[in-house]
DNA sequence: TTGAATACCAAGCGCTTGCTTGGTAGCGTT
DNA sequence: AACGCTACCAAGCAAGCGCTTGGTATTCAA
């Protein structure tokens, strides 16, 4: 159903969700969140960032979309399986928005703003729903269908290395900055309440990029 | 068993592993490794370190030491009373080290990158087994048992703080570097390997700092 | 009008899980 | 010799798990 030809993103313009979304249904290489694969898909990514992947049972996805249990297997393969295609839909969808996000900046500093500033969206599900799954439960993962999700996630990484070499943070390579900036960020899911009356999302992402790219 | 009160850690002189366990073990506030709920613990922390918590079950725990599944019943209360514990006690240890690594440097610049070595050493099993648990099964602790380790973990946290804080790192608050620090150092429990033939602890300690404390 | 495809139900199988129960063997005290 | 304490075994229960099977209702193209 998805082919994994790595399709040129369209970055040009503004681009509500929706529509983005919709563009990626039409080149194949998204499902449709209206389907009912689609509905389960969104369901098990909600269920999974809350609760973690083992204390999900299939019962309780089935029943977030009105389903029994059974008929999940109708649309997968296994409870694996949806994980795994998850994992590989929110990478699709998340290097679409933040290809989007640094088109849009100018300076090379800006976009490595941009970049902070989406993925943190991202892994506070205000942008993509379910992108912290990507490191929680990496290790739920058989080896088969991590490296399923990795060639999706490459082309992630590519975006983050080009934009770090060109911002020129301290540190040394941009692979290891990379690495560095990936775990102080997705660690900020635990403690940082963007709804709070504390420090606001792009505030903590200036404070982000402070550390990794003075200045 | 285990006095709660804040017992004063002695930071003075060098100090073998076994001799900081016996010390702290003395003290009462560490369970005895060689008592049987002593190699429970060790165990445990190793599986749940290895696979997880959830996908390890009591039968492997009781497997590692040579007993029954039942009877791990009679040393506690629960399976989730093993964590809670192996969390409390790593915390514990983690402190009692850390604590003596920062006192034996000099400048606050040299205290900061004691502290990182000491918990990179510890995050990558090379000196706290178990300590990469705290992060990664935060959230397989009920709320009671959560309360129980904060308490512990407060005290070790406090170091941190008082480092960062003397240091003098940009970004903000001690509080928030500190947590963008820990997300940094934990995450490389999933890429860096400090056996490899690349980037050796130390160098990977010296990077951070260079990072998180420029100059 | 037929036939295939899609989406689902109803029932339950086989297995694993955390944990319980009732009992026993060995040891040090008194 | 009697007691109590610690450490453990043997057996299994009740619940929950992922997943299978055989069948049904609806839709839509030929």
């Amino acid at each position: 159903m998805q082919k994994n030809a790595q399709v040129p993103l369209d970055s040009s313009g503004e681009q509500s969700p929706r529509q983005l979304i919709a563009s990626l249904v039409a080149d194949g290489i998204l499902t449709d969140p209206d389907s009912p694969r689609g509905r389960l898909l969104n369901a098990a990514a909600r269920l999974f960032e809350q609760k973690g992947f083992t204390r999900t049972t299939v019962r309780d996805i089935a029943a977030e979309v009105g389903i029994l249990s059974g008929s999940i297997f109708h649309h997968f393969a296994s409870k694996e399986d949806i994980l795994c295609t998850v994992m590989q839909e929110v990478t699709v969808y998340a290097r679409a928005r933040m290809a989007h996000a640094s088109a849009q900046a100018e300076s090379p500093r800006e976009k490595l703003r941009a970049c902070i500033q989406c993925e943190l969206e991202a892994i506070h599900g205000l942008a993509v729903p379910g992108f912290s799954i990507l490191v929680a439960e990496w290790r739920s993962l058989s080896a088969d269908s991590q490296k399923r999700v990795l060639r999706e996630r490459d082309a992630y990484e590519q975006i983050w290395l080009d934009t770090i070499a060109e911002a020129g943070c301290p540190g040394g390579e941009p692979a290891l900055v990379r690495r560095l900036l990936l775990g102080a960020l997705a660690h900020t899911y635990s403690w940082f309440k963007p709804r709070g009356r504390g420090l606001s999302l792009p505030e903590l992402a200036d404070r982000v990029l402070l550390i990794f790219a003075p200045l």
